[in-house]
DNA sequence: TCTGGGGTCCTAGGACCC
DNA sequence: TCTGGGGTCCTAGGACCC
């Protein structure tokens, strides 16, 4: 028998605090310090006269802003992502803040998979830090393999990533999150019971907050409580096909193939407002943001080659409550005067009697201005042309 | 002084067509 | 006068992810 060579061997790679550990690469001298990233670009380093930096301390912060991401030394204060920025203040005001700068992550983002598929081509992009891998090609030693992936990380960025390697993505993405930071976990079938089973359910890729908290209420707290619990409790909880999926991924089972391309969706422009403002009495303001969110969608669609026919609106008031409103036009379009005309037509439908805090455009149903897509050769030269 | 901005996918009802 | 399904499109909301 020849059946173990042909092992799917599947990579999860994630880099470690990705932004954080971008800006440490400028600011050397915040290594091992908590350090949080987040904010607009009022809070840029200022350099002193005797050559020293001086940084905004996260006490300095007022507004709405969130963490996009803390050093490891912040988050040993309890300061994670997606935290209001007022409230990490309170838990750690002497942390350094820095302002997020995305056009230095995406060039690290380039570098470090560009490393990366020169290795292992077969690669999905899952954002700008995180990418799968296909390694069932790869004939050399998978640990070797994956320890050359690393280095090569290493080499081209001076930053370090997590991989974790298994039989399918869902068990690689959860295995890349064990040893982080700087981690490497190989992950065989037969080790499910004693390394998956034991992690809470919301580690799973795709259970979140609100389904985490509907199994807590049933006593399933576990990846192996969710794997022996009752099929008929989860279904008459969670509905038939995602009481399925729930019960596959606890014993690990995902056939999702390694996706090495996609098309976009839909493109969207929001902006939280600095202070809530009231449809009427604040109208001048409002509607200038949203004429400048309308005319930013169409540069996105000029910029990438895209029309969409679908225009939507967004809007979240002062309670946070959130409504959406969309028209399909006609024709597909790629001008902002057409975009703002059909968001103008979704704001009438639109309760506007209490105070907004957020403002977006969208645009769905996208198109290629020739009708077609491009062919994959044509996506390889764009791709060469990055 | 809670809660960013960019996305994907799913559900569900109604319209409309065959 | 009453009663079908199936399929697709449009719209609204929500969960989830990075």
């Amino acid at each position: 028998m020849f059946m173990s060579s042909q092992q799917n061997h599947i990579a999860h790679l994630d880099m470690d605090a990705f932004y954080a550990s971008v800006e440490l690469l400028r600011y050397p001298e915040l290594r091992g310090q908590a350090v949080v990233i987040g904010a607009g670009a009022a809070h840029q380093p200022v350099l002193q006269a005797d050559g020293t930096r001086s940084y905004s301390r996260l006490r300095d912060y007022a507004g709405r802003g969130v963490v996009t991401t803390s050093t490891y030394e912040a988050r040993a204060l309890g300061v994670f992502s997606a935290m209001g920025l007022m409230k990490a203040a309170k838990l750690a005001p002497d942390a350094i803040l820095l302002p997020t700068d995305f056009t230095a992550y995406r060039h690290y983002s380039k570098l470090f998979k560009a490393a990366v598929s020169a290795i292992a081509p077969k690669m999905e992009d899952r954002g700008i830090d995180e990418i799968y891998l296909d390694l069932k090609d790869q004939t050399d030693d998978i640990a070797i393999v994956a320890q050359r992936i690393k280095d090569a990380v290493v080499a081209a960025t001076g930053l370090s990533c997590s991989i974790g390697v298994a039989p399918n993505k869902l068990l690689a993405k959860i295995c890349s999150d064990l040893e982080k930071p700087n981690g490497l976990t190989i992950l065989a079938a037969a080790d499910i019971p004693s390394r998956i089973w034991p992690l809470l359910v919301k580690k799973i890729n795709g259970i979140g907050p609100k389904s985490a908290e509907k199994l807590a209420v049933l006593g399933i707290l576990t990846i192996e409580q969710l794997a022996m619990c009752d099929p008929a409790v989860l279904q008459a909880n969670f509905g038939r096909v995602y009481s399925a999926w729930l019960m596959r991924v606890a014993q690990g089972i995902d056939e999702r193939e390694v996706a090495t391309r996609s098309e976009p969706k839909s493109i969207s422009r929001e902006s939280t407002l600095e202070r809530d403002l009231h449809a009427k009495l604040d109208r001048n303001e409002l509607s200038a943001l949203f004429t400048h969110l309308c005319e930013r969608v169409a540069d996105d669609l000029v910029r990438k080659d895209y029309l969409g026919r679908t225009v939507g609106i967004k809007l979240r008031y002062a309670d946070f409550s959130t409504v959406t409103r969309d028209l399909t036009l006609p024709d597909p379009t790629n001008n902002a005067q057409a975009i703002r005309q059909a968001a103008g037509e979704c704001l009438r439908r639109v309760p506007l009697d209490k105070r907004l805090r957020l403002l977006g455009v969208r645009i769905t149903s996208l198109s290629k201005p020739g009708g077609v897509l491009p062919t994959i050769a044509e996506q390889g030269e764009l791709f060469a042309a990055q």
